[in-house]
RNA sequence: GGCGCCAUAGCCAAGCGGUAAGGCAGAGGUCUGCAAAACCUUUAUCCCCGGUUCAAUUCCGGGUGGCGCCUCCA
């Protein structure tokens, strides 16, 4: 498999650092607030990554973090006039409801910076004691000039990071891109004891701690968004590698923006749409189909059209799938004929493409239209074949739910609660007329169900309904 | 100023040297009692100008337009 290294900034084959076994972590959202779109983006493309590499056999450790402490949190506490651990605990339950709804499996674990605190006080010891970082007061800073390989992910030298750094003349670094691993705690903020006195930790310190806690010293594949390459990323290197003295990450993997009239959405820019009113609009899955539906390191506009797009393609998708399902369960012939048998091994060439485009740095857009391939293809011979058997459908929709499962899509599950007494009366009297060929009275008593918010559709195997 | 990214049909979007996937929308048709769904047909001088090559959307150079990081940000 091939995956674009940021670091490289180059394609190179993936190779594991232990066979069968993948290692990765994803920086995860700071809990202050509702996720939005943009948020959404890696969240979903790295648990398709994720899904992707289980699907080829791997067994991965992937590990998301919660920044549970920082600087907006403890804003947002102050407003609400509630703890800061109380906003944590609020926020986190938020993305999991959105994160749940979007279709995302959860992480093998998801750390929280505050449930880490020994692990990042040792941390911040070690490179003290090795000589790259230093106490100013109660804070302790790291030093990035120590560390010689610093900026080599952002591909910019020091002095030129340097000379586009804002200088805060309040600072007590010792240099502008030196940044903070420990903060002394100020009257009223959560704070942790640690030989430097009360405080807590660093933004950039908890993703070293946790990764190296939970994953190694070296791992396979960090990932996130691409602005969270400098500074963040940067500084977890100098981190991790300062204090292991070994190789952190092998493959950098980051994500491109998500943008709204061309323009990067974000909270500065007030141009954000939350996840949970995207959902609202045009549905969680339609989210997901939206972003699978382009590269994952291409930009993507965000828009009513394009997500009105989605929603239709995934219909598509939907209806396909619940066309299958009903013939499966009612058609008349049950097993294969020769033919169809056939006619199945010939769909493999759609698994073979889909896999072709997700083995290409995970292709998503590549790997969708391979499968509505797979669709148009299944649907023709369902429609034509005068008498297709239910072991066909289910064989169509096994391989159609293969590919679905890998990009985590068709996972809403249909309203099929049964029908009322009183509907199913309907449907049957309107059978009724039809044998009779009383139009007139079968297209009222569609209608009638119309108004209820049923949809009927007679096929050769009889009639099939669905809620609006 | 430093470092990058992008420009493909009405719209979204793949494509990594051999004259263009897929989806949405539109048009025509088939099927259907009518619908629905489905299927078939149909819609591209790949931003411009040079260069390399037998061959370029695809590589190189130069434009034009748009975007991002260098500051919290997915």
């Amino acid at each position: 498999m091939k995956l674009y290294n940021s670091m490289t900034r180059s394609r190179e084959e993936f190779v594991p650092l232990e066979e069968g076994k993948i290692r990765m972590y994803a920086c995860g959202p700071t809990v202050y607030n509702f996720i939005h779109v943009g948020n959404a983006r890696p969240i979903i493309m790295f648990d398709v990554l994720r899904r992707y590499f289980e699907y080829r056999g791997y067994e991965v450790t992937f590990v998301q973090n919660f920044t549970d402490v920082d600087d907006k949190i403890i804003r947002r506490a102050a407003e609400e006039g509630i703890s800061a651990a109380q906003v944590a605990e609020k926020y986190i339950a938020e993305y999991f409801t959105d994160a749940v709804g979007l279709g995302v499996r959860p992480a093998t674990v998801h750390p929280r910076a505050t449930e880490n605190i020994p692990q990042i006080i040792d941390m911040v010891q070690t490179l003290i004691d090795k000589g790259y970082a230093y106490q100013a007061g109660g804070d302790v800073y790291y030093s990035a000039e120590q560390f010689k390989d610093y900026g080599k992910l952002s591909h910019q030298p020091l002095e030129d990071l340097e000379a586009g750094a804002r200088i805060d003349v309040s600072e007590i670094k010792r240099s502008p891109m030196d940044f903070a691993l420990w903060k002394a705690a100020k009257p009223g903020e959560p704070s942790w004891d640690s030989p430097w006195g009360k405080g807590r930790p660093g933004w950039h310190i908890e993703c070293s701690a946790m990764s190296n806690r939970y994953l190694g010293k070296t791992i396979d594949i960090h990932c996130g968004g691409q602005d969270l390459c400098f500074p963040h990323h940067e500084n977890e290197i100098a981190q991790s590698e300062a204090a292991n003295g070994c190789k952190f990450v092998n493959y950098w993997l980051h994500n491109g923006f998500i943008s709204v009239d061309n323009k990067k959405m974000s909270k500065s820019l007030n141009n954000f749409f939350t996840v949970r009113e995207a959902a609202e609009a045009y549905g969680y899955e339609t989210i997901r189909m939206f972003m699978l539906s382009a590269h994952y390191r291409s930009p993507l506009n965000y828009s009513e059209e394009s997500l009105s797009q989605a929603k239709n393609a995934l219909q598509r998708l939907y209806t396909a799938k619940e066309n299958l399902e009903f013939t499966a369960a009612n058609a008349a012939a049950a097993e294969l004929s020769a033919s169809e048998r056939d006619y199945t091994a010939s769909l493999d060439k759609y698994r073979d493409k889909f896999i072709s485009a997700m083995e290409d740095d995970f292709n998503t857009a590549d790997a969708v239209s391979a499968l509505f391939e797979l669709v148009r293809d299944v649907n023709a011979a369902i429609a034509s074949e005068r008498d297709p058997s239910r072991a066909l459908a289910a064989e169509c929709l096994k391989r159609m739910t293969e590919l679905s499962d890998v990009l985590g899509l068709l996972y809403s599950s249909a309203d099929d609660g049964g029908l009322e007494a009183e509907v199913e009366e309907l449907i049957a009297a309107r059978q009724n007329a039809r044998k009779e060929k009383n139009w007139a009275e079968a297209d009222r008593i569609r209608d009638l169900l119309k108004e209820k918010g049923i949809i009927l559709e007679d096929t050769p195997q009889g009639v099939k309904w669905k809620k609006q």
